[in-house]
DNA sequence: CAGGCGTGGGC
DNA sequence: TGCCCAAGCCT
């Protein structure tokens, strides 16, 4: 009984991989992080069309760090989660003071910038590298979990668990065990979904052992729900949105028109400036970081 | 370590 | 703006 069989599944990768634009070759380690930073919760088709407009403009580290957070955050435009780009515009000056403008390949130097956690250090070291190393994110966890444990879905992570288990299945090749993580994601994004997966159309349906068990349903613990409406992260959302949306300061007149809540607004503002989000003008109106003289952060 | 952190598509 | 989901990270 094969748990699960990694090469069925790197054979259905070479006829099915999406061609996606940072697997084009000559995709530079830069351009492997970047997309996998934009990556970071956020749909392939969202991210596409940016992560082209970034490679043109910023083609190494050093260019993206030469421009301000203001003009980082702005190019982001909706993706979410904009501290990201924050955190990449950080971890492009230090690569390109520290490392001679190459992103590093060695995982714990990955991990020592901000930004890079676990996933997207291995994926960095996997797909731009060509390295042996599990490279564990939600669709792997998910496959991992029905295929080889026959469970509807993956249980809470634990990344050292996670590690152990992937890096189990990995063939001894290096540039294999590279493609076949690529492959493992792959099936888990289009193939093993989570609400509705195409199993007539699995290369490993036949030794599944969630199909072998029946396709039990999830039965650990439940998921965390993710509420939105109502929350701060809606409203430092359309606070933002505001500000990316003009090159000037915005008078914070204009910002209370977005969420009548004062008190809800006033702490999101705030909790803005803190993330290094937005500044303070010397004139009291607000604006995106670094695109206007001597922000004052209050 | 559970919870906070954007945004939009699918149902 | 109901609910779930999407290549996580940080504190």
């Amino acid at each position: 009984m094969p748990s699960l069989d990694v090469i069925e599944v790197l054979d259905w990768f070479d006829a099915n991989a999406r061609d996606l634009a940072w697997r084009k070759p000559g995709t530079t380690g830069w351009g492997v992080l970047v997309s996998e930073i934009m990556l970071q919760q956020t749909p392939v088709a969202r991210v596409e069309p940016i992560w082209l407009a970034w490679m043109a403009r910023w083609p190494l580290p050093s260019s993206l760090a030469a421009v301000s957070q203001g003009e980082v955050v702005r190019a982001w435009g909706k993706l979410g989660y904009p501290r990201r780009a924050l955190r990449l515009h950080a971890a492009a000056g230090v690569i390109a003071a520290e490392h001679n403008d190459v992103v590093p390949a060695d995982i714990d130097t990955l991990l020592a910038l901000p930004g890079i956690g676990a996933y997207t250090a291995r994926a960095v070291a996997a797909f731009a590298y060509g390295q042996r190393c599990p490279v564990v994110d939600t669709n792997v966890r998910r496959v991992v979990a029905r295929a080889a444990h026959g469970a509807g879905d993956a249980g809470p992570p634990s990344t050292t668990r996670d590690l152990a288990d992937v890096e189990a299945l990995l063939p001894a090749d290096p540039a294999t065990a590279a493609r076949a993580s690529a492959a493992l994601m792959e099936l888990g994004a289009v193939v093993c979904t989570a609400r509705a997966p195409r199993c007539g159309d699995c290369p490993v349906v036949s030794s599944c052992a969630w199909q072998r068990a029946g396709r039990p349903a999830y039965d650990g613990p439940a998921k965390a729900v993710q509420r939105f409406a109502g929350t701060d992260r809606q409203v430092r959302g359309l606070l933002l949105d505001v500000l990316r949306g003009s090159t000037d300061p915005a008078p914070k007149t204009r910002l209370d028109l977005v969420w009548s809540d004062a008190c809800q607004r006033d702490r999101c503002l705030h909790s803005l400036v803190v993330d290094g989000l937005v500044e303070q003008t010397e004139d009291g109106r607000f604006a995106l970081p670094g695109e206007h003289r001597q922000g004052v952060t209050k």
